[in-house]
DNA sequence: CCTGTAGTACGAGATTCACCGTACGACATG
DNA sequence: CATGTCGTACGGTGAATCTCGTACTACAGG
């Protein structure tokens, strides 16, 4: 599809001594899309992590969420949740760092990100 | 409230003189899954369904939304956002009337419907 | 340097999904 | 009954998605 890979130019600001390796995709404010948004939280496993990451783990790396699937599954849906513009990653060492994008999606959809947890609060089981 | 029971459950399509032919199976209220719904949502066609729907025509045949699809895919939609409990069909003639299942929607989903008809409303381009 | 940890990339397989055309059923009217 | 309208059901096709295993990169310590 419409892959919107310019490179991420927000962190740019601080990169001196940066580490200047990896880069994350993470799509404006403007080009977060309600489909992309609707579609990444329609997957159950996606909608835990969102649900986690709601409930007060405001940085959580991939690994703590104990997700019922492999790892390269689990990369495949954090990816799905930053590239719909859902969640925001960045590094610290080896680990990556995960945390909602909750201004930016009240900016733009306000009361979607609220009303879906607090739905998936009440019919999706925890951990 | 008219709650509307259980019209039909989730069986049809057997022998029987058939009450008066098609009946349409709708999911009860406990029944409505969020996965489901975000999933239905998550389709630019019916997503248009649904904010057509939400613009004050409370009751429309099918083909008046004028959808750039066939009408096998139309159909297909239709029968979509039924399952997952986002709309409610009844026959009137040869037409299908379509309402959205609103009150149901805020009783299970509170505020779900309105954030997601809302962000429609700004980036999702009318007829 | 070597080992371990955290995560990515690359396919591959299975399933689901959106879309279509055609055939059919139910209703209205001539 | 004949015709037209509105919508369903039944396949079928191509694309997207979910899942996995394996191989690889980047960082941290001993």
């Amino acid at each position: 599809m419409d892959d919107v890979d310019e490179e991420v130019s927000m962190g740019t600001s601080e990169d001196t001594g940066a580490p200047a390796g990896r880069s994350l995709a993470h799509p404006g404010l403007e080009e977060i899309r309600l489909e992309a948004v609707l579609h990444a939280l329609a997957d159950p496993v996606r909608l835990r992590i969102v649900r986690d990451l709601a409930e007060g783990h405001t940085d959580m790396s991939c690994i703590a969420f104990q997700l019922p699937v492999s790892k390269s599954t689990s990369t495949h849906h954090f990816r799905v949740l930053r590239e719909a513009g859902v969640i925001r990653q960045r590094y610290e060492g080896t680990s990556r760092i995960n945390r909602l994008r909750t201004e930016d999606l009240e900016a733009r959809f306000p009361g979607l990100l609220t009303a879906v947890v607090t739905a998936a609060r009440r019919t999706v089981p925890r951990a």
